[in-house]
DNA sequence: CGTAAATGGAGATGATTCCTCCACTTCTCT
DNA sequence: AGAGAAGTGGAGGAATCATCTCCATTTACG
């Protein structure tokens, strides 16, 4: 009963062959097959969370249970080999904001950019910013994440549309917060963070003079109960 | 091994004394672990969400588990009386912020004392926020709060204080974010929450020159990884 | 002090998860 | 083509964990 349904964002890239202990590289189809239970794991751990079972992953890549214990010695390693990758995309993401010509656009389309990739994965928020996951890969991974974003910030500082009273931290806890909205919005809108990061983005500005115009409308009372979980 | 602590904080009043099923009155040592049940699960469900297991609840109030089921037919009962009257007090607040003279200082009353609440008390979060848990008796509560909270927020957009794209659902979805930004930190800091909540009405004023100052610094990076959970 | 009420907590019951194991299938290489 | 190595699925062992029942014992109270 194979559920495996093809390829997912455009965060996938096929993960080079790997090779056995030994050296020999694997047979076609335990390629193959390694081949789907990366993509079932990011799409399975991206929809429903780091707290899904193997059983579930096998089951959605159409293998069985022993075939990704064959390839990963346990649970751990499986989650690993899936985050290591998406974490160095949202470094990648805050290096690029730098190269951004006007400083508090730059700064938008970093906490935009990275918003979408939390709001698209709600294993990569659980494990960059809940915590609690993979505690050393994680804390390497922010050691690199923070200069970046540091960067970001004190540039739009220095540019003066940035309040001054905003740090780092500042940063996963708003997406965080947005994270948490998304939660309970997405059985119903995908795009809801995008209204919430919007006012927080107003809330950031140094000053304005007018609200900027939201870009989603507000749940009716009737959608925000059919969302709850 | 009694592990009974004494009162909470200021939500706790005393439950009525609570008659048996033939109407007769609870025998005075019954109704003495009655109320430590009571005030056990409000302060377990508060600390670890209503997530806990009752033999936790039964350790806390310094029980046996069978104890509380003798006086709750089982799980969800106990979870019904606890938040039937935390729910009530929501409402109360809301109610409250309309008798505040000026609309907008009402809203930031509001927004305040019900994030306050909320960051105190993990279980009412998820029940009222979260949706999920005890579907029924919540969505009954909520038809009571939403007519209060429309009624805050219009007042103060009629004031021209409040923006006018904001509605009734994104006071229980910044609630949520903030939630989470509770959540997150607190084992670092009780009260980070207030320092988005302001940066939130920041975001929710029509328009202002300078930033309003924040009440609680931000963490420090060192601050943020110990407070993972 | 006798009796009805109340109690504690061991354990029955039922989920749930991780991971192992091995009879069987599929590849690959000569 | 056929032997042997590599790979596979998924039932089920082992561990954990939560709800709720049961009853020998303790406690309150007229």
């Amino acid at each position: 009963m194979a559920v495996y349904s093809g390829g997912m964002s455009r965060r996938t890239s096929p993960s080079p062959p790997a090779a056995d202990a030994s050296g020999r590289p694997l047979r076609a189809d335990a390629e193959r097959n390694r081949q789907r239970i990366i993509t079932a794991a990011q799409e399975v751990f991206a929809q429903r969370g780091i707290e899904v079972t193997l059983d579930d992953i096998a089951h959605h890549a159409g293998v069985g249970v022993g075939t990704i214990y064959r390839r990963f010695a346990n649970r751990e390693e499986l989650v690993e080999a899936i985050f290591d990758k998406e974490i160095q995309r949202v470094i990648e993401l805050a290096e690029e904001a730098l190269t951004r010509e006007d400083p508090w656009d730059g700064l938008v389309h970093f906490f935009t950019a990275a918003g979408q990739d939390f709001a698209e994965d709600r294993g990569l928020r659980e494990v960059l910013l809940v915590g609690s996951h993979g505690k050393d890969r994680v804390a390497a991974a922010r050691d690199r994440l923070t200069p970046a974003i540091n960067a970001v910030l004190e540039r739009a500082q220095r540019h003066g549309s940035l309040r001054d009273d905003i740090e780092v931290t500042d940063f996963p806890l708003i997406q965080i917060m947005l994270g948490a909205a998304t939660q309970r919005t997405k059985a119903v809108s995908q795009d809801m963070w995008q209204r919430y990061l919007t006012l927080i983005l107003d809330a950031l500005r140094t000053s304005r003079e007018r609200p900027t115009a939201l870009p989603q409308p507000a749940l009716s009372q009737e959608e925000f109960d059919r969302a709850a979980p």
